[in-house]
DNA sequence: ATTATAAAACTAATGATGTTAGTTTTTGTT
DNA sequence: AACAAAAACTAACATCATTAGTTTTATAAT
């Protein structure tokens, strides 16, 4: 069932990975990841449908990377902790893997069911942290997508240089986290989420 | 000291604009522009320095239209209301004009000193609602900050289709400004802000 | 061991794009 | 009417994604 074994697809995506986190996610090209395997460009449609293929499981890939680092840090924790833990670790994942990072974004159809599915293991990670709270249902859903907003913002603005001012980033990143806990804290307290 | 006059720059970027709100930013190319604009490729070089160049205008294009805009919703207003007014019309505008919105933050070099004094009227415009608050300062910027990101990051997350779950943004959008803003409260009420 | 097979990698070719160089056209100014 | 400068052009090249068809090669079956 397999007359020959080639390249894996595991190695091409660390290899794309690569070529992303040093030089931009523009750089993944057929043709340089192409160079970097020491094969030729049309070789690669062996293993991933065209560029589009290639970056489609290069976002699910990263959100995989991103999920297993998140797991990491969230088991063990539980609310305020939790949740500055995590916010922590996803801006320390892009930062890691700037190229990566971006790709996650960067899927030629985010609509794509396992794309959707690499994300939905991260919400469902989140949700259960904001369960932690008291917020069900709803009330999570709203929680979780402002989460991520803050984090994903955060942490695209950061590489994109959209943070000119010489101010501590991190003092930045824990006092927007801990503005969200609190918030959350009062909004609860306000009835306006339950 | 104008011997012909061709294509406004103007007229080009609105063209451009007008190719990324309808097909993407990746659909804005030499080429595509220049078949809209009804001239050859090469002759843009006149008006642009390349894809490179393009992009950088229209990335100063769309954050100039942003800022236009978010000043008409925030005059006259201030405090909790200007914050909330400020973050639907933020919404709003990425909405209005994905294509457009996306090429803010796809500079070639987000560092470039023309880019960021774009940028930086939205940012100062920010500062001073936020002085409102009684937030000066360090303290101001890091707020500044929080509010970007939350804003950039739900418009982007929204965008890329990253938000799932049926359910309605636009409550989202309002209990994550207002989260944040009660979050401002609680922490200047903690002595964490000054 | 030999052979068949299926996957992987290849060569060759095509179309689209960005870009440069050099030429022609156009139009406001002198 | 002549000039000059900007705009638009043609021609050409390099790079890239992609397709079609061929060759190689390692495994599986004989």
């Amino acid at each position: 069932m397999s007359p020959r074994i080639g390249l894996d697809l595991q190695i091409i995506l660390q290899a794309a990975t690569q070529i992303a986190d040093t030089e931009g996610i523009e750089a993944v090209t057929l043709a340089s990841l192409a160079k970097k395997l020491k094969i030729r460009p049309p070789s690669l449609y062996n293993h991933v449908d065209g560029l589009h293929g290639l970056r489609k499981k290069l976002a699910i890939y990263g959100l995989e990377q991103l999920y297993n680092r998140l797991v990491q840090e969230a088991i063990g924790r539980s609310g305020d902790d939790a949740v500055r833990v995590l916010g922590k670790e996803y801006v320390a994942f892009a930062r890691s893997h700037p190229g990566l990072y971006e790709a996650t974004l960067l899927a030629p159809d985010p609509r794509d069911p396992e794309v959707q599915q690499a994300g939905s293991k991260i919400v469902d990670l989140a949700v259960r942290l904001m369960n932690a709270y008291g917020l069900e249902d709803e009330a999570a859903i709203h929680a979780v997508r402002g989460l991520r907003s803050i984090l994903h913002g955060f942490a695209s603005l950061e590489q994109r240089g959209g943070f000119g001012i010489p101010l501590d980033l991190d003092v930045s990143l824990s006092l927007l986290i801990d503005t969200f806990i609190s918030g959350i804290d009062s909004m609860k307290q306000n009835g306006k989420l339950h």
